[in-house]
DNA sequence: TATTATTTTTAGATTTGTCTAAATTTTATT
DNA sequence: AATAAAATTTAGACAAATCTAAAAATAATA
């Protein structure tokens, strides 16, 4: 079955929002979508009559497995493109969201095949987010927030929570990136801000709240 | 400005049928678009309404100047797109045609010169056909047709009139691609079919239809 | 529990791009 | 030049995706 653009970002959306919080409701998405809560209605029982959801008015609602799997097919698609425009065209990866959000609706199949394969197959993008397989399956890494990482335990930034360009340009400001090596130095009480230890720069202090937003893996 | 799928898709073929034809008219358009009359004079009102076309009812139009150049953008995002399906990705080059259609849409000006530089900047897309530069400009190449080939000079394959998929599949039959070299050996009065040598293959009999479509250059 | 506040849905309108069928203009032919 | 044929445009309708404003349902609170 073919999806409009908008059908797609509608899926894409509930599935993001659903990883958090089992069931969706209308206001939520339409906050995620920047859209009007009557839209999302409208567009509820459309996805609804072609089984994308489970949708009870006024009971929220969630996708069913085969939405789950649409879904996956668009997130996969957008992780793959970033993984280009970061890899292979040299973008910044605080600059390639918008156009991955165009790419990721390019139907061909194929195409997403080969550029897979022309990539070698990468399990994450360039935040760290795992790119599902052809089959919807979902890469695994064992990580921890940085904020529960043992002190002086070298480790390595795997991924970022929240991936707003504010966030971004901050981590860029820390020389933070997917693979940078960590180390936690001390934690302070007070405020829960923590003192650390990037690559082999001097060590710097960082607020918990941005703390809380890194994960990391070590062996 | 910004203009829509549609628009450009209208403004593209525009562009493609006026190189032969000076001025465009109706039908032309709706039998290239696959679409009615009907629809394309709604569409020109709007384009003319955005400058992109001279219209006079009744009279056929053509693209003004800012209408060429958006023209050109277009053509020039496909061709970088279909170079990057079989330089790249490993397409066969009869089988890129729709997936460009699709991504000659992306908006992002970063992302075309971006792309551009990864190919080491191209002047000819993989039918041989030329890449307008970031300008406009399009490269030009002292080409001509095989038919008009002296006899015995060694040439080589620089572009394909007509893209239809059974033509591609067709020069795929003879091993003909762009930078084949090739050769006139004869030509037969009576129908106008001509005996060639691709390559250092045996030399075989080819239809005029076909060889007025197949374009060529040599030093 | 009654009342207020919040959330969600409906009703009706708008925009974009398309269509059919009919009317109009232009071109070709007798 | 009159008429027939072809090309083009208009009028009115439709589907997709959105919106505003109002109504209905649910949740929160006094």
């Amino acid at each position: 079955m073919k999806f409009s653009v908008s059908e797609e970002n509608y899926i894409k959306s509930i599935y993001h929002l659903q990883q958090d919080a089992g069931t969706v409701n209308t206001n939520a998405l339409a906050a995620e979508m920047q859209t009007k809560a009557a839209s999302v209605t409208d567009m509820l029982k459309k996805l609804s009559a072609k089984k994308i959801l489970q949708y009870e008015k006024y009971k929220g609602f969630k996708l069913t497995d085969n939405g789950k799997k649409v879904a996956l097919n668009v997130v996969r698609k957008h992780r793959l493109w970033e993984y280009f425009l970061v890899e292979k065209l040299g973008f910044e990866w605080d600059k390639v969201h918008d156009i991955a959000e165009e790419l990721e609706h390019i139907s061909s199949t194929v195409l997403i095949e080969k550029l897979q394969h022309f990539l070698g197959n990468p399990s994450f993008d360039p935040h760290g987010d795992p790119i599902p397989d052809s089959n919807g399956k979902i890469p695994k890494l064992n990580q921890l927030n940085l904020t529960t990482l043992p002190l002086n335990k070298t480790a390595f930034v795997s991924s970022v929570g929240n991936q707003s360009p504010p966030m971004l340009e901050m981590l860029k400001h820390y020389t933070i990136a997917i693979g940078s090596q960590i180390k936690l130095i001390k934690r302070f009480e007070f405020d829960g801000s923590l003192e650390i230890k990037v690559a082999k720069q001097a060590a710097c202090i960082i607020t918990e709240q941005i703390a809380k937003n890194i994960f990391v893996h070590y062996d």
